[in-house]
DNA sequence: CAAGCATATTTGCCTTGACAACTATCTGGT
DNA sequence: ACCAGATAGTTGTCAAGGCAAATATGCTTG
């Protein structure tokens, strides 16, 4: 049956590999992901999505915070979050301990919002993954996690 | 040793996992790759040297070709070539059959800045799959490749 | 062959993200 | 308490990529 996959979506290149396919499964599922929030009516690009989802699942953070977990610039964070705040989504409360830092919090909108893209979001996620068993599944991530730490190790 | 390894790395986040997770693989892997293009001197950012790569490992192809091949717009297409073949690097030679499309082809300079650069992206890439047995590097590309085909059925 | 529709490339316009400079605070050593 | 160096957030600037419009060809059908 490995052999049927191969067929029915042929590799784009045996060679090359790791670099290329994870910039393009990367790019699949930012798009996906896209498609799933317009096709809601949700008015979210893929990054301001990634910040909501981010909060969601891991509560108040300072922005600096955010910005490592998503990824991005310092710089483009305070963008992000201007825009998110402006649409109600979100909330900038001066840090407790901190005077220099923001506490980032969804708001009540925010929180619904999330709850309604939760959903969709699991079952593109799921769609991504349909054809790997669970065993497959805990397998990429453990080796992607792997990656990622040789990638940043050696700093 | 799995655990060893997820104590020195802590996983950023239990949850969110695989779009998270294959966004940062990614990110690193492109800071990496340009990180080493500086270190070499070369003038390239990460998409010219994919541009670059590409031409080198599938030989000439068309504008359009090369653009779904690294994932980038028609439109930004253009313009990497205009910079790329300014540089001396490609060629834009009409296409035999097509009086629309175009021939990109390395000049001999592009075929040499390969050479010089072909070494070091091999040593990165290997040095992102280091702590993986040949096993589990095979089955990461499976994966990845189901994911992505995955991902690309249902249009 | 003409008309209509699809495809290849280019260009203009706009948004996003990286980078650097700047201000306001922290923190540690003296 | 003071100073040097690090860190948080904001803002200006610039290059890169997505999208749409324009142009030039191809291709298919009547």
């Amino acid at each position: 049956m490995r052999v049927m996959n191969t067929n029915l979506c042929a590799s784009p290149d045996g060679r090359d590999s790791l670099g290329a396919l994870i910039g393009m499964v990367r790019g699949e599922i930012v798009r996906a992901i896209e498609a799933d929030l317009a096709a809601q009516g949700a008015d979210l690009k893929f990054t301001q999505f990634h910040v909501l989802k981010r909060l969601a699942n891991i509560g108040p953070m300072t922005a600096t915070e955010l910005a490592r977990a998503v990824d991005l610039d310092g710089g483009a964070m305070t963008r992000q979050l201007d825009q998110l705040e402006a649409k109600g989504y979100l909330r900038r409360t001066p840090h407790e301990q901190d005077r220099r830092a923001l506490r980032i919090e969804l708001t009540e909108a925010g929180v619904a919002l999330w709850r309604h893209l939760h959903e969709s979001n699991v079952a593109t996620l799921e769609r991504a993954q349909k054809d790997l068993s669970g065993d497959e599944r805990t397998k990429l991530l453990d080796y992607l996690q792997r990656v990622l730490c040789a990638l940043r190790e050696k700093n």
